[in-house]
DNA sequence: GATAAACTACCGAACGTTCGTTCCATCTGA
DNA sequence: TCAGATGGAACGAACGTTCGGTAGTTTATC
């Protein structure tokens, strides 16, 4: 397994980008195979629980991005408006400027299994707390800060 | 076809809150029949079109509601903070305080004909033009107000 | 006003297709 | 040689859709 773990993060980010612009149910296994190039038995290969497993793997890939190009900005020593600024700046990269969709958000209005969900949410409340400590630092009111944080991640 | 007219109404109606809550991949016919209470073959005698004239008439039914709940209100006589407030009240109402998503903006994001996303498109411009002029009223920047006739309906 | 024809709303059963998934053979690199 | 990676073929289930038929109501004809 020494070269296919750099395979591995590039399949991992078409599954993503699949998921993210189709939806758990507009995202087949016949999509997957093509945004890949793998057919789909060779995906079950790489994950044997199927799209389930997929979406759990683009999941945990979309956090660990999103923490790395976003929130992380939050626990920097720079001032808050400075903060405020990179994460917002870190969003619009993700989402390119709002013309793509974030994976957690299509994820999370869709039908799928509750587990998933509440995991999102739970990551979702985390980084509105750490945003919210930031805005208050800013200068809000608490209350004001936390309607503002949840809106930026709606 | 003199008693069916309220009751195409209900049937619209449930339809109406499938789509919305599954998005246009998670509704199934299934689904369908089991929230209108129809056998699928029976939804076929109301929509010949099957499922795509079921979202069809879904989409035109929710325009002409937000319509009559939301967008009126800016053209009537009242001063252009209360215009405002009573759109914003109305579009509250409709997603139900932000709880519910809009039937509009889900299919609008979803993998469906393009022909669809450019008729929402096209209603979504002529909203956000008479939001715009309301205000510009109010005393926005007309460039300012555009940003913000946009944000609102995202 | 009675009878037959036409129409309406609805359902059960089946259709062909696509879904996610599995099995097994083949290929590749160490 | 041998485990890991890939693809072809097939599976049962669910998908959207179609067909034929059955009640109940309207309409037309006498």
């Amino acid at each position: 397994m020494p070269r296919s773990t750099l395979v591995r993060k590039e399949i991992v980010g078409h599954v993503c980008d699949v998921f993210r612009s189709h939806g758990y149910e507009g995202t087949t296994m016949a999509v997957l195979s093509q945004a890949t190039g793998l057919q789909k038995s060779s995906l079950y290969h790489h994950f044997p629980g199927g799209k389930n497993e997929m979406l759990e793997t683009a999941v945990l890939a979309t956090i660990v991005e999103l923490e790395r190009r976003v929130f992380r900005f939050l626990d920097t020593n720079d001032d808050a408006a400075k903060r405020i600024a990179q994460v917002l700046g870190g969003f619009e990269i993700y989402t390119n400027g709002g013309r793509r969709s974030c994976l957690l958000a299509v994820i999370a209005q869709s039908s799928v299994a509750e587990n998933f969900k509440s995991r999102i949410g739970a990551q979702f409340s985390a980084w509105i707390t750490r945003l919210s400590t930031t805005l208050v630092e800013f200068g809000h009111s608490p209350i004001r800060a936390d309607t503002l944080a949840l809106e930026a991640l709606e």
